[in-house]
DNA sequence: GGTACTGGCGTAACTTTGTTACAGGTGTAA
DNA sequence: TTACACCTGTAACAAAGTTACGCCAGTACC
């Protein structure tokens, strides 16, 4: 196969290697040198392809939004309205512990000085559209209430990230239950709260 | 008044240098030397005091848990049980609004490679504590349906950091209501949802 | 075919930052 | 007065982000 741009297969070792030190060791251990090193070329080339750590860090960012809507559509398969979004919570969390530092990368600021570029930002909220359209789907078969879709999809995922980051953070009390089950109750607990049911409307003020 | 110790004042005015470069220019800003300069003094007073930059991080940890009870405590101050959660529940974001940085020095890895000390975690649970007291409160009183007090206030707490997390990274989508309506709003569908009320229970698996 | 240019790459340097070694200085106890 | 403990500052070292510079391969142009 003839080489599609210059030299693709550089950029994409760089990539891979710094993915794998940010897996592996963290963030801290995520330095120009140690990449350059993983991925065999001399630092320079994180800034031929990257314009810096920044830029790598920002496909880092890109690249877990990628593999995570993957991994969000997979659970989501041939499911009904309510279960696709059980099993994308549970896919959600899955994700987030097996990739836990990538995680924080997208979501909280584990990389000093860093600020995602518009591009990665609108990459992300491509996620959150996915989202609102799995929340939207299970309103409109009466699965869930009628509010706002966006609303909604937010507090589902406000719920879920809480949870999944207070666990990353290992801030769950010592006399809580297994967090796989506090988390999958806590799944039942919102959807339950957001079913159409002859339960309390919520009171907007 | 007589010197406590030593000479605490040192120890006070880095300490206090410290969470002022840190809510003033970010995580990132905090170096051993721009501490030193602002408290006055070279980088080694950080080390006699703290240790360390880490030692550092974890004082700022501790500080950050116990103005945050206190802002809490304010909140709750005369209260029925309920409106105490709903009132905590708005200062737990204002507090975090008004401190971003310490507040993501105590909940996510804002510093790479701090890790919060036994002490700092214990001064942590503290917190999480008086939060399950007050959940505890409202269930007794029969405000909340009777559930294990400890993950009901998991759920709670998880929400509430999630709303204010993804707040704080500025992942709500362009086209979502103002922040504060629809964190108001979730913390209603949150009470409602763990409401006594014949609502649907929260089935285990 | 020869020449100039473009782009990727490595070496080495510069700057910033955490950390430590070392020396001076101050107060207290014997 | 002397010895000791404890701060404190200066200066150095190592690690890390970044940049300057030169080399080399491939390509276009004459």
């Amino acid at each position: 196969m003839a080489t599609e741009k210059s030299t693709p297969d550089q950029r994409t070792a760089i990539l891979r290697a710094a993915i794998g030190i940010v897996q592996g060791e963290g963030a801290g251990a995520l330095t120009v040198r140690n990449v350059a090193a993983a991925a065999g070329c001399s630092t320079t080339g994180v800034y031929t392809y990257f314009g810096g750590k920044d830029g790598l860090v920002d496909a880092i960012f890109v690249d877990g939004f990628e593999k995570f809507d993957a991994a969000l559509a997979a659970a989501a398969d041939q499911l009904g309205p309510l279960d696709v979004l059980y099993a994308t919570g549970e896919a959600y969390r899955s994700w987030a512990l097996a990739n836990p530092t990538q995680y924080q990368v997208m979501f909280t600021r584990a990389v000093p000085d860093f600020l995602a570029t518009e591009a990665a930002l609108a990459r992300a909220s491509q996620s959150f559209d996915a989202h609102v359209a799995r929340v939207a789907r299970a309103i409109d078969s009466g699965d869930l209430a009628e509010h706002d879709a966006i609303e909604v999809a937010m507090h589902v995922w406000a719920t879920v990230h809480g949870y999944v980051m207070l666990e990353l953070m290992q801030m769950q009390p010592p006399i809580a239950p297994a967090p796989s089950s506090t988390y999958t109750a806590g799944l039942a607990r919102v959807f339950n709260g957001l079913r159409p049911i002859p339960s309390r409307e919520v009171s907007a003020p």
